[in-house]
DNA sequence: ACGAGTCGGTTGTTTTTACAACAAAGAAAG
DNA sequence: CTTTCTTTGTTGTAAAAACAACCGACTCGT
C-alpha cells in the first residue's frame, strides 16, 4: 500500500496531510487495496456501499445501461480521485450506476464511517480528512452541474461545443486531449455516435475545430 | 429569526441539534435573514459565494439561460433545503447558475467557513453540523445524478417517464404532484414545451398516465 | 502474416424534435 | 365584469437526430 503514497499524497482526500499521518490513517480507516482487470465491476448498480474509494492506478467509468441498451457514461474517475462519497450517508440508498475499470486499475477502500462517527478531535487528521472529504464532494457536485450544463444543450453540436470548450478551459489551452473514444464521448454526451461523428467532421470542415484521435484544437 | 425555528429544526443542516444549540449556532455563524420578492435574484451566475443558505420560506429555482435564450432549470430548492454548499471550498470558483425566487422567499445566510476553520471540537454541534453538511451535499449529489439519469434519455417521452416515475416513487404513490408548470418542466427536462405537451397528451391517450394541472397519475 | 475485433468516418432513410403560430381556458388585474 | 396575461394544448413544417449498414484503418494476439 505504501508504494502508492506518492499518489495518495496528492489525492484530494489527503490534501495537507503528511506521509506519517497518511500511514496512520490507512491503518485507522482499515484501508484495503484491491485490483481490477479491464472491464471488471468495482460497484454494481443497486449495491449498498459503506466504503469510499480512492483510485490509485488506472481509470474508472461511472456508467449506466438503460432498458433499451443505451449506455450513459455519467463520470470518469482518474487517478487520485475518490468515489463513493455520496453513498456513505446513512439513508443514501443503493448506488445508481455501475462503476467499471476502463483499464487495469487499483483501488483503495476506506471505512469512512469511522471518520464520521469517531470523535473528530481524536486526532488532527480526522478533522482534516473530513474537511477534505467535504471539499472533494463539493468539487464533484460542481462537476455534475457542469455535465448537466452540457446535457441541457438541445443539439449535438451545442453539446459538443459545450464539452470541448470546457475541456479547453480546464486544460488551459486550445490544444487538449479528451479521455474518451468516440463511442465513449457519445455515451458521455448522450447522443448517437455516428451523428456525433458526422457533426464533428462538419465542424472541422467549417473550420471551427481540428482533431486527430482524441487530440483536439479549437479555433 | 427565532420564528423560523420550527423549520430550521427540520432542516437537514440542523438534524439532531436541539433548539438551544440552533440558537447558539445562529449567533456563532453570524446568521443573516434576507427576504426576496418573486423574480428577485438570490445569487447571480459568476458571483463568488462565501456563505451557505437555508431557505426557510418560499421556493427557489436554480437556473441558467444560455446564449440562445434557452432556459434550463437545474434544480428546485424547497423550504428547509440548503444551497451554496458546493461553493464554500477555497478553490471552487464562481457559481455556475442563477438562483431566483420563484415565490416570495426568505433565506438565512450562514458564514459556513467558521464551521470548517474553527476547531470542530470547540462545541458538540460544530462536528454535528459539519456531518449534517456532508450528508446534505451527498444527498444533493445523488439528486444531480438522478437528474442526469433523466437527461440521458434520448427521447422526450423517455425523459418524461424517467422523471415522472421517479417522482411517483419519491412520493410513494401513483398519484402525485410536480412542483412545475409545463414550461418549467420542459426547462427542467431540457426539451421543447410544445413537443413535451404533445407527448404528454399522446401518452394520456394511450392510457399510460393521467393528469390535470400539475397532478399526475401513472398507470 | 493472418484473422478477429475495435474504432472512426460516411451515407441514406426513418423517426423525432424544434419551431412557429394559433386557440381555448383560467387567472389576475383594473 | 372586462380586459389582459398566462398557461396549456394543437397543428403543420422544417430541421435534426437516431438508426442501420458499410468501409477502411488500425490493434492485438496467435
Amino acid at each position: 500500500m505504501e508504494q502508492y503514497m506518492k499518489i495518495l499524497k496528492h489525492a484530494s482526500l489527503f490534501s495537507g496531510v503528511n506521509d506519517a499521518e497518511i500511514s496512520a490513517m490507512l491503518h485507522c480507516l482499515q484501508a484495503q487495496l484491491l485490483t481490477f482487470q479491464k472491464g471488471e465491476y468495482v460497484f454494481r448498480e443497486g449495491e449498498h456501499i459503506d466504503k469510499i474509494t480512492v483510485l490509485v492506478e488506472g481509470k474508472l467509468l461511472v456508467q449506466h445501461d438503460d432498458f433499451w441498451g443505451n449506455r450513459t457514461i455519467v463520470n470518469v474517475i482518474h487517478t487520485g480521485e475518490l468515489f463513493g462519497e455520496a453513498y456513505v450517508a446513512p439513508d443514501s440508498g443503493t448506488i445508481l450506476n455501475d462503476v467499471i475499470a476502463e483499464e487495469p486499475s487499483t483501488v483503495i477502500f476506506f471505512d469512512i464511517r469511522k471518520i464520521l462517527t469517531v470523535c473528530p478531535s481524536a486526532c488532527r487528521f480526522h478533522s482534516m480528512a473530513i474537511q477534505n472529504l467535504f471539499f472533494a464532494i463539493s468539487e464533484k457536485n460542481r462537476k455534475l452541474v457542469q455535465k448537466i450544463g452540457h446535457l441541457s444543450k438541445r443539439s449535438t453540436r451545442a453539446k459538443l461545443l459545450s464539452y470541448l470548450s470546457e475541456e479547453a478551459k480546464r486544460q488551459n489551452s486550445r490544444h487538449f486531449t479528451i479521455p474518451f473514444t468516440r463511442q465513449q464521448l457519445a455515451d458521455f454526451l448522450c447522443v448517437d455516435r455516428s451523428a456525433m461523428s458526422n457533426e464533428l467532421c462538419k465542424m472541422r470542415d467549417e473550420g471551427i475545430l481540428q482533431f486527430e484521435k482524441n487530440r483536439f484544437t479549437l479555433h
